[in-house]
DNA sequence: AGTTGGCTTTGATCGAAATCAAATGCGGCA
DNA sequence: TGCCGCATTTGATTTCGATCAAAGCCAACT
């Protein structure tokens, strides 16, 4: 893995990170093949944004490791992150030529990317990259909502709450840590990446990490 | 369209008035054909629950005519609205068996249904179904995300203009009355409504409603 | 007319979070 | 060692929207 972390130019799609969880999940090997012959990676620094919102999108990708950011922007400044994007999960989408969102990337973060054109036409000819995707995009849909709940009526301590929860529960699903009762993990977000992401200022955020 | 209104027990598909926008948008005649072999129709009245959340859902539809609402509860009654259905817009999921969500009715609502099981294996066999189906979602995604904005950094009165212009483009795109320059229209939705989407309290929006 | 019950408006007060401002801690670097 | 830049914490004050409470409006029904 750490060979891959510094300059990862082709990794085999059979043994990729993400194999399971990724929109090419559900390809068999041959489709497999397909993909792996327009793909191509790449590697971005933390804090560096790697698209911003209204660029032409030429290509998708999917997250193979690092932590990137989905955020809006008001004219006056005012931002709220929209989505978090993980390993495995799916960036830009078929159909759409301008990115309408800045993504950021929190750590650093390596991409599989797929230029959008052979992308498309990949898709109408494997119709298990699109199953995969919508079902992809319902479940996106759905954490979208609940954030929503979370955004509209929600204390900022239980949002905090909610934050913590939801990032402990990822971090453990994915290393699968059968460890002692104890629960420990460390979050990869600065305050204001979390007051970006609840709605609320760094200071609020501070004070109420505090109180707990 | 009267007539429809009170038993639409079958409309043709060919006239139907969704025709071109809803999951079946794509489809060529034939497939068509199957779809409409499967569909049936119901009507629920303004004000009632089609669906509660947690239901066991053995169907997915297209709302025909008419406004509902997806609404998220927490365990002490805080409600928030996750989502407006207008004609056109699909309800349910492919591939999941309970509802996540409360949809109510808050007109007249009628709504072409198609049971889960045969619905799914017809998305296998006619791919323009999957593909409608994820262009669709994705549309939903972005409005959820304009929507997560709006919840976590707009104020009050930012929060009534930005839902009164929505509900007024879309308005506009439905009839698509090139009157004078004058915008009239009347919004379907209660105070209460209103709060539970715009993440206030019902006092809130009439003030600010009352201050415009 | 009068009553009932719904939604809506208006008023008074309170409180949570925003805002403004300063201090603290800390790693990098000259 | 001391300075710089940056993230975080802490404090004081303000404000926006929630909450609690009462009245107004209007259509339906008796």
């Amino acid at each position: 893995m750490a060979v891959q972390e510094t300059h990862p130019l082709q990794l085999e799609c059979g043994n990729c990170p993400i194999r399971h969880r990724a929109v090419c999940a559900r390809c068999e090997t041959d489709e497999l093949e397909l993909l792996n012959g327009i793909k191509y990676y790449r590697t971005y620094e933390a804090g560096q944004t790697l698209i911003w919102s209204g660029d032409q999108m030429d290509f998708v990708a999917s997250v193979v490791e690092g932590i990137a950011t989905l955020t809006q922007t008001m004219e006056d400044g005012r931002t709220q992150m929209v989505g978090l994007l993980l390993p495995s999960d799916f960036v830009g989408r078929p159909g759409r030529d301008h990115a309408p969102y800045d993504v950021t990337a929190t750590t650093q973060v390596t991409m599989c990317c797929f230029r959008k054109k052979p992308f498309e036409e990949l898709m109408q000819k494997t119709p298990h990259i699109g199953q995969r995707l919508l079902e992809m995009t319902l479940d996106e849909l759905d954490a979208a909502r609940e954030w929503m709940l979370l955004l509209g009526r929600k204390t900022a301590r239980e949002k905090i709450a909610s934050l913590l929860t939801i990032i402990a529960r990822r971090d453990a699903s994915l290393k699968l840590n059968a460890s002692s009762g104890q629960i420990v993990f460390d979050l990869p977000l600065t305050r204001e990446a979390m007051a970006d992401y609840l709605g609320l200022t760094l200071e609020t955020v501070s004070r109420q990490i505090s109180a707990l």
